[in-house]
DNA sequence: CATCGATGTTGAG
DNA sequence: TCAACCTCGATGG
């Protein structure tokens, strides 16, 4: 799944593109129909991230709660502004923040929606433009929001479902800090939850009452970043070195989401830069590395799982 | 074209 | 602890 930075960015998605005019809610697949019903026609008035999880919030007072999971998927048609991409993910199309040349030459009457097309999931990549508008479901699309110009459909999503503002708050606050919602203040919550736990670091980082927004990828490269070995319970970590890796995931989640991409090895410039963006393989220091020499000291990336999920790490720099 | 694995969570046992 | 959820890019034939 997307970890925290693209959920972010999906949050700001629609807050450009869909707040403001009324929504036709609809679930093509038919599992959310009865939850599209409460929600057609009224108009979205917010859109905020918090973690890995997105809410919307409707004109009254009901809001859609979503979690991407594993596989989920927001695919954006129609005029939409489209961020920067990377080189290979751009196809050309993209100068500055918005998408230039997709209806040159189109034979859409003046007024239509844009045709271009945006995926948006652990990656996002521009796919090709749309044919007719609005353009039909595609595959099992479990709710469609559709405004005159705009539309996303939702795929495969682990969590799809209406909530009253007191439900939202109660599943918000289970979540443990994130950077992007409680700023410098999230630090002391962090410290404090990871500093009364008796478990593996490298299990607390992927818990998401304890600190929200971090995957699989994250959490093995913070964890290098910070040179601390993931199997060092919480109660048993520095306090400062904490104080570290909260700042650090602040940094890179705010990376993220700028880019839209994991960019966690700093200080690479020009060709290395863009390598790292085109190539997921040469985009971290240990996560997905398996065998391969450290970048640091040569010692062959250890991995192994930790609560069902895979742990990367340097065995010799990570003490 | 078939198979595998994945950036995640939930609920059953 | 494990299967299920349900999608798709990477990989191998």
């Amino acid at each position: 799944m997307p970890e925290g930075h693209s959920v972010h960015r999906i949050a700001r998605q629609f807050a450009r593109s869909f707040v403001g005019p009324p929504v036709q809610v609809s679930s093509p697949q038919g599992r959310f129909a009865q939850g599209a019903a409460r929600l057609d026609g009224h108009a979205i008035v917010e859109s905020r991230a918090v973690g890995k999880q997105m809410f919307l919030e409707f004109d009254h007072h009901l809001w859609l709660r979503v979690h991407l999971g594993m596989y989920g998927a927001w695919d954006f048609a129609g005029d939409i502004v489209v961020d920067a991409l990377s080189p290979a993910e751009r196809g050309g199309r993209v100068t500055g923040d918005r998408v230039v040349g997709a209806n040159e030459d189109s034979p859409w009457s003046i007024g239509a929606p844009r045709r271009t097309r945006l995926r948006m999931a652990e990656s996002e990549k521009l796919q090709p433009e749309l044919q007719e508008w609005p353009p039909a479901p595609v595959g099992a699309v479990r709710v469609r929001l559709l405004t005159p110009v705009a539309v996303a459909d939702l795929r495969g999503p682990t969590a799809c479902e209406v909530q009253t503002a007191e439900e939202v708050d109660a599943t918000i606050a289970k979540l443990g800090p994130d950077p992007l919602v409680d700023g410098p203040a999230g630090e002391d919550v962090f410290v404090e939850n990871v500093r009364k736990r008796n478990v593996a670091i490298g299990q607390l980082l992927m818990d998401q009452e304890v600190v929200a927004g971090i995957g699989n990828v994250y959490r093995a490269e913070l964890l290098f970043r910070a040179r601390l070995d993931p199997y060092r319970p919480g109660k048993d970590v520095p306090v400062e070195l904490l104080r570290e890796l909260w700042r650090d995931w602040s940094y890179l989640l705010g990376v993220g989401v700028e880019t839209g991409q994991m960019l966690t090895m700093d200080g690479l410039t020009g060709e290395d830069l863009d390598r790292a963006k085109a190539s997921r393989d040469d985009r971290h220091w240990v996560y997905h590395r398996t065998g391969e020499p450290c970048r640091v000291c040569g010692t062959p990336i250890a991995m192994a799982e930790m609560a069902g999920r895979n742990l990367y790490w340097c065995p010799k720099d990570q003490t």
